[in-house]
RNA sequence: GCCCGGGUGGUGGAAUGGUAUACACGAAGGACUUAAAAUCCUUUGCCUUAUCGGCUUGUGGGUUCGAAUCCCACCUCGGGCACCA
C-alpha cells in the first residue's frame, strides 16, 4: 500500500481535536503563538515555521500529561483593510471575514491542534469591549490624558504616530517620511512604568537580544539637572549625564520648540534672523533635520554657569531634541562629538576640562581647569560636583516617551469618551461603543478621523449632566487589541469580566510564547505595560506576561532575499502540502536549520523528508521485541532536543534510526515507541502507523542508553592517527598497552614517549 | 558611530575544548526497466594520476598535549538603535 498522504491527512484532520479541560488539578502549559494580522494574500511558507514549532511543543506536552492552552485567532484592526476599503468600498468587516477564512483553512490543513473553540477576533465588539474597557480604568487612574503637542505625523497614512512606529524616520506600515503636526491627541503614560518594565526583564526567559532593545528602548540615564539662571531673570533647567564637565561648558542650547524661545522673542538683537531659523526648520522633515547641525544664538541672551558664575552664549539648535530631557542642554565641546562639532562649525569656545585624551574626548580622566576640583577623576568629581552646588542636583532620564494612543483612522476601536462643555470629559461606561457605519472611509488629515462626519453618531447627551455633547472621534491603534488578547483566551465568552480571576489564576503566565523579533518594542512593550496595569488594579496575578520567549528566524526566498508578494518569490504552503503532505512540509520546515535563525527555502529540501517518511511507512516489522540501543538514544536525544528547540537535529537523529531500520526491521513495540517521537513533528502519518492507543511520551531506559563499548581516538603529537573499540572504563596503562601494538601507532611513535594525555573512553594523545 | 548575532563542502547545516564535515539536498557512476520516472547500491571537502601523505572551519596572531569551539587584532555579512545630552 502507498503512503497516500492526502487520504490520511484528511483522516486525522477530521478525526482530531484538541479543547483544553479546566482541570485544576493537572499541571497546565500555556503555549502561544502571536497571533497574525490576517492578510488577503495568505500564508507563505515563512508564516508556520513558528506555528508549526509550537505545534510541536503542545503535543508533546499534552503527551506529557500537561493540560495544554494552545489557542489561536486574529488581530484584525489596522490599515490594509481599511485602505483596502477606500480603494474599492468594500467594508473592512467584509475583507477581514473573508481573510481569516481563508488563514484558517491554511493552518487547518497544516494539522495545527489548536483549541478552536477558544478563537477570537479583535474587531469583534464582545472582544473589543474589554479594549475600551481596560482604556477606561486607565482614564481613570489618569494614565490615558489628553495633550497638544506636536507629534509624529505620517502625511501618506494621514495619522499620528507613536515614537515605536517611526523606523529611522519613516513611518513603520508605509515608509513615508515622518513629519511632525501639532494635533490633539490621547497619549497613555507608558513611563510611569518605566522602571518597573526595565527591571522586571530580569524575572524572564526572553533572548538576550530583545530584552537588550527594551533596555535601550527605555534609555535609563543617570546624570544631573542644573539650572541656568538667565540675564533677563528667567532659568533654564538642562539634563546632563557629565556634570563632572560643568566647569567646560561654554554654551547653553535650546530645541527650537522649547518655550522659552517665544517669550524671548521680543527682547533680542536678531529677532528677525531668530524667526527665520525657526520658520525654516519647522518646514523639515525629521530626517532632514537630521542631516546637519545648525544652529543660531539669542543675541542678547546670556546664561550663568552656577560652578563658576561665568556667563555664556544661549542659542537655539535643530539637534536638541525638544522630547529629551527639558529640550535645552549644555554644551560641552571638548567633551561630546556633537557639541564639538557645532562648536568648530561656529568658531565658539572649547575648554578643556578631563584630561586623557584628543578632543573631543568622551572617557573618564582627572579634571583640570575645574577650580578646586582640579585633579579628582571624573568619575567621582560627578557625585562631589552635585554635592557642592544647590543648582545641580541628581537626576535620571528615559528615552521612553508617552504612548501617543490616537489615530485620526476608522478601522479601529472607537475611544469610549465623551466632550461636553459643561462636564469637560466623560467616560462613555456603556460598552462596547460599537464602530458605526460609514460611507466614506478616506481620512481627513485635519487631526479628525471619519467618524467626525457621523453626525448621529457624533452628538450625544451627556451621562452626567444631559445636556449637548461630541463623542471621541479618534480611535486605538493598531497595537490596542494584542495588548491583552492572551489573557482573553483563558476565558473568551465571559460576558462580565475581562477574564475569570480563578480560570486567569490557573492558566496565567504564558509559558512558552513564539513569534517574530520585529514586535521587540512595540506589541512586547505594549503588552508588558498594560500587564503591569492589569497587576495593579487586580486582574491578573502575574508580574509577567510570558514567561519564556522564542522568536523564530526568517525563512528566506531561494533568491536569499525576503518573501513578499511585490517581489513575486513567495511559495505557497498549500502547494507543497498537495504534492508532499503536511508532515512533509512540517518536517522540512524544522529541518532546514536551527529555529532562531533565517534560512533559505528550497522546495528540493522536501524531497528530503518526503523520502524519509516513506521509509516510516515501510519499515518491516519483525517478530519479537529487541532491545534496540539506538532507540533508547533516539529517545534520549529527542527528548532533549525538543526541550532545547532543537528540532533539525532531532529529525535527523529520527532519520538516523530509520535508516538502521530499513536494514533490520524492527518490532512492533519498538515502532511504536519510535512513532510515538514522531508523532509531535509528524501527526498524521504517526497516528495512521500507531496501534498503542496510549498517546504518552516515550521513557528511554538507562541502562540500554549507555553503551558498553567506546572507540578512542588515538592522537600522536596532537594529531589524530588511528581510532580503536575497547570496552569502556580501561586504565591509561591497560589502553597504552592495546594501542601502543598498533601498527599505525608503532610507525608514528619512535624514540622515547615524553609524556601521555589520557582521557578515559574517549582519547589518548602520545607526545615523542 | 554605538549595541547584538553570524562567517564550516557545490547547497541547507552538524559538532561549544578531544576522530571537523553527522543528517539532508544536489552531482557522478552502477543495478532494475523496451525506455523514462520511482526505488536500490557505490562515490562525493581540497591537493596529489593513484598510493603514501599533506592541507582545510573568513584572515593573522596567541593560550593548550589538543582549538570550528577560549583570548587578542583585523576583514566581512545580517539585525537593532541612531543627534537621547
Amino acid at each position: 500500500m502507498n503512503y497516500d498522504h492526502k487520504f490520511i491527512e484528511k483522516k486525522w484532520q477530521e478525526r482530531e481535536s484538541f479543547e483544553v479541560e479546566e482541570d485544576s488539578t493537572k499541571p497546565k502549559f500555556y503555549c502561544l503563538d502571536m497571533f497574525p494580522y490576517p492578510s488577503g494574500v495568505g500564508l507563505h511558507v515563512g508564516h508556520p515555521r513558528g506555528y508549526i514549532a509550537s505545534d510541536i511543543v503542545s503535543r508533546y506536552k499534552r503527551m506529557q500529561g500537561f493540560n495544554v492552552l494552545h489557542p489561536m485567532g486574529w488581530d484584525t484592526f489596522g490599515l490594509p483593510a481599511e485602505n483596502y476599503a477606500i480603494k474599492t468600498g468594500v467594508h473592512p468587516k467584509i475583507t477581514v471575514a473573508e481573510n481569516v477564512a481563508k488563514f484558517k483553512a491554511q493552518l487547518k490543513q497544516l494539522g495545527l491542534s489548536y483549541n478552536w473553540s477558544r478563537e477570537i477576533n479583535t474587531t469583534d465588539p464582545n472582544y473589543y469591549k474589554w479594549t475600551q474597557w481596560i482604556f477606561l480604568r486607565m482614564f481613570e487612574q489618569g494614565l490615558a490624558y489628553e495633550q497638544v503637542l506636536p507629534i509624529n505625523w505620517c502625511p501618506s497614512c494621514k495619522t499620528g504616530l507613536a515614537n515605536e512606529e517611526v523606523v529611522a524616520g519613516k513611518c513603520e506600515r508605509c515608509g513615508a517620511n515622518v513629519t511632525k503636526k501639532n494635533i490633539r491627541q490621547w497619549v497613555l503614560k507608558i513611563t510611569k512604568y518605566a522602571d518597573r518594565l526595565l527591571e522586571d526583564l530580569d524575572l524572564l526567559d526572553w533572548p538576550e537580544k530583545i530584552k537588550e532593545m527594551q533596555r535601550n528602548w527605555i534609555g535609563k540615564s543617570y546624570g544631573a539637572d542644573v539650572l541656568f539662571k538667565l540675564n533677563n531673570g528667567k532659568e533654564v533647567k538642562v539634563f546632563t549625564t557629565r556634570p563632572d564637565t560643568l566647569f567646560g561648558v561654554t554654551l547653553l542650547i535650546l530645541s527650537p520648540e522649547h518655550p522659552l524661545v517665544e517669550s524671548v522673542l521680543s527682547e533680542l538683537d536678531n529677532k528677525q534672523d531668530v524667526i527665520n531659523y525657526l520658520e525654516e526648520t519647522k518646514n523639515k522633515s525629521d530626517i532632514e533635520r537630521m542631516e546637519e547641525k545648525t544652529g543660531v544664538p539669542l543675541s542678547g541672551l546670556f546664561a550663568i554657569n552656577p560652578v563658576n558664575g561665568k556667563q555664556i552664549p544661549v542659542w537655539i539648535a535643530n539637534y536638541i531634541l525638544s522630547s529629551y530631557g527639558y529640550g535645552a542642554i549644555m554644551s560641552v565641546p571638548a567633551h561630546d562629538q556633537r557639541d564639538y562639532e557645532f562648536a568648530k562649525k561656529y568658531d565658539l569656545e572649547i575648554i578643556e576640562v578631563v584630561s586623557g585624551g584628543e578632543l573631543p574626548y568622551t572617557g573618564e580622566g582627572n579634571l583640570v581647569n575645574s577650580g578646586s576640583f582640579n585633579g579628582i577623576k571624573s568619575s567621582e568629581a560627578k557625585d562631589k560636583i552635585i554635592k557642592e552646588f544647590d543648582s545641580v542636583t541628581k537626576s535620571i532620564n528615559y528615552k521612553l516617551r508617552d504612548w501617543v494612543f490616537s489615530r485620526q483612522r476608522y478601522w479601529g476601536e472607537p475611544i469610549p469618551l465623551i466632550h461636553c462643555e459643561k462636564c469637560g470629559i466623560v467616560p462613555e461606561e456603556n460598552i462596547p461603543l460599537e464602530l458605526p457605519e460609514v460611507e466614506n472611509y478616506q481620512p481627513t488629515g485635519t487631526g479628525e478621523s471619519p467618524l467626525a462626519a457621523i453626525k448621529e453618531w457624533v452628538n450625544v447627551k451627556c451621562p452626567k449632566c444631559g445636556g449637548d455633547a461630541k463623542r471621541e472621534t479618534n480611535t486605538m491603534p493598531q497595537w490596542a487589541g494584542s495588548c491583552w488578547y492572551y489573557l482573553r483566551f483563558i476565558d473568551p465568552d465571559n460576558d462580565n469580566a475581562l477574564v475569570d480571576p480563578q480560570k486567569e489564576k490557573y492558566f496565567q503566565p504564558v509559558d512558552l510564547y513564539i513569534g517574530g523579533s520585529e514586535h521587540a518594542v512595540l506589541h512586547l512593550l505594549y503588552a508588558r505595560f498594560w500587564h503591569k496595569f492589569l497587576y495593579d488594579i487586580g486582574v491578573v496575578s502575574t508580574k509577567e506576561p510570558f514567561l519564556k520567549l522564542k522568536n523564530q528566524g526568517l525563512i528566506m526566498a531561494y533568491d536569499g532575499q525576503k518573501m513578499s508578494k511585490s517581489k513575486g518569490n513567495t511559495v505557497s504552503p498549500d502547494e507543497m502540502i498537495e504534492k508532499y503532505g503536511a508532515d512533509s512540509l512540517r518536517l522540512y520546515e524544522m529541518f532546514l536549520g536551527p529555529f532562531e535563525e533565517s534560512v533559505a527555502w528550497n522546495d528540493n529540501g522536501l524531497i528530503g523528508t518526503r523520502r524519509f517518511l516513506e521509509k516510516v511507512w515501510s519499515i518491516n516489522l519483525v517478530e519479537g521485541n529487541i532491545e534496540d540501543r539506538l532507540l533508547h538514544q533516539t529517545i534520549k536525544k529527542v527528548t532533549k532536543d525538543i526541550e532545547e528547540f532543537k528540532f533539525n537535529t532531532a529529525i535527523s537523529s529520527m532519520m538516523i534510526l530509520i535508516n538502521e531500520w530499513v536494514k533490520t526491521g524492527t518490532s512492533r513495540e519498538n515502532f511504536d515507541l519510535f512513532l510515538k517521537l514522531l508523532y509531535p513533528f509528524a501527526p498524521h502519518i504517526s497516528q495512521e502507523l500507531m496501534k498503542d492507543s496510549d498517546l504518552s511520551w516515550p521513557q528511554f531506559s538507562e541502562f540500554l542508553v549507555e553503551d558498553d563499548v567506546t572507540t578512542i581516538a588515538i592522537q600522536v603529537n596532537g594529531k589524530f592517527r588511528d581510532s580503536v573499540q575497547l570496552a569502556k572504563g580501561l586504565n591509561q596503562q591497560e589502553v597504552e598497552n592495546i594501542v601502543l601494538e598498533r601498527e599505525k601507532v608503532k610507525k608514528w611513535v619512535s624514540g622515547s614517549i615524553k609524556k601521555v594525555v589520557f582521557i578515559p573512553d574517549k582519547l589518548i594523545n602520545i607526545l615523542v
